[in-house]
DNA sequence: CAGAATCTTGTATAAGCGTACAAAAATCTT
DNA sequence: AAGATTTTTGTACGCTTATACAAGATTCTG
């Protein structure tokens, strides 16, 4: 018991370890460049203690987009939660698409090459359906009750590319802002909405756009 | 002379069948699993050849990247100069976006990995530069006069960014058809220009969507 | 402080990659 | 047709990678 305590705990910590080098070894290199010795070496481990704690590179890989997705979705949770009205959750899910401080040309490359890789390995593809569900299904709870099925699947769809749009465009020249890729985007969803919703969705004009 | 011109041509029937079966690796395997091995064996050669002909991999690679991209724009050049009003160029440019029975999902993720690589290769990068610039000034020869040089931006942005964002979703999940894509776009377009510039571009309404 | 369990290291192995190159085959020249 | 040139082949080399594993270091147990 004893042991079996001490054991779980230095495991845990390794693997974090690990996951967290692997983040940044990530970032810094690409999907491609995140190797294995990498990642011990920028874990200030040797090489061969990646096999001993995880079966092999991809559990890393998986473990570590479970955890970012996870932050991820936590904050745009506690964003919801706090927003009052149905514009201040549309903002709420915008602006958790593009978190603080990470809406940079690095991150937006080294999510760019997961989803490339989605195309090939069927465990990747999996995990970003899953992504694109919760998005729409955060929409869904702004939406609801307003819109009926495929108007909900067509904005979801919109917005979604516009989003995804943005941080393809931030991998690739890196000339948008967070400021104003949320600007541009929550602009964009207003277009949308005025052209026929006016009177379902309460009028965003009394928002700021921040 | 004679020599001269038959070398010549047995030269370029060959980097042109490499360069095809590179495209078709490509499609099948993504940019990662394009290797040197499989351009030459789908080009029914052998494994050497690719060295002879080029001076390295990447040369293959260019060489395709160059040659699709030209396709399409010509391809789009043509649709342009068929096109007779404003909102008719502009479907030019979205369906030039969306190429006839080329809007799947292999091709999809193969150009996403294009996308990935152009984040740590800086000639892919260049080149995607490249592309973008061409769907901007296509962009600014329709909004030409109509829009001040931000709202020009602005919109290059959203309307880049929605054309992305649904290759990206093609790639992903696969559940948005070609026609459909591009309708989207449309009336995104369309909601963006009714919410202020009514007078300044000539109403959609009166055509179709299609 | 032994002895055992756990953790870590460094290296070895095998596979896959791009590329170079000598030799063989094909083609052209005269 | 013989010799020269071009084209193609097959293989081999060097490099990088993921992973396995024996041996060493560390930590826990009694």
């Amino acid at each position: 018991m004893a042991t079996q305590r001490k054991r779980t705990k230095i495991e845990d910590i390794r693997r974090v370890e690990l996951i967290a080098a692997a983040h940044r070894v990530f970032l810094e290199h690409g999907l491609q460049g995140m190797t294995s010795a990498r990642i011990c070496r920028e874990a200030g481990m040797s090489p061969g203690i990646l096999a001993y704690y995880f079966k092999g590179k991809d559990e890393v890989l998986f473990g570590m987009v479970r955890y970012n997705n996870r932050l991820l979705m936590e904050d745009v949770i506690a964003r919801l939660r706090a927003a009052r009205t149905a514009w201040a959750r549309l903002e709420a899910i915008v602006e958790g698409n593009f978190p603080d401080s990470a809406f940079t040309r690095p991150i937006a490359n080294a999510w760019l090459s997961v989803c490339a890789e989605a195309g090939v390995n069927p465990q990747y593809a999996r995990l970003q359906r899953l992504f694109y569900q919760r998005l729409r299904s955060n929409l869904a709870s702004v939406f609801d009750g307003m819109f009926d099925a495929t108007r909900l699947r067509d904005a979801s769809l919109v917005i979604a590319a516009l989003i995804d749009g943005l941080w393809l465009r931030k991998a690739a020249t890196d000339d948008v802002g967070r400021d104003e890729a949320i600007t541009l985007v929550l602009s964009g969803i207003r277009s949308l909405l005025n052209n026929g919703e006016e009177q379902l969705l309460r009028r965003p004009a009394d928002d700021r756009e921040t």
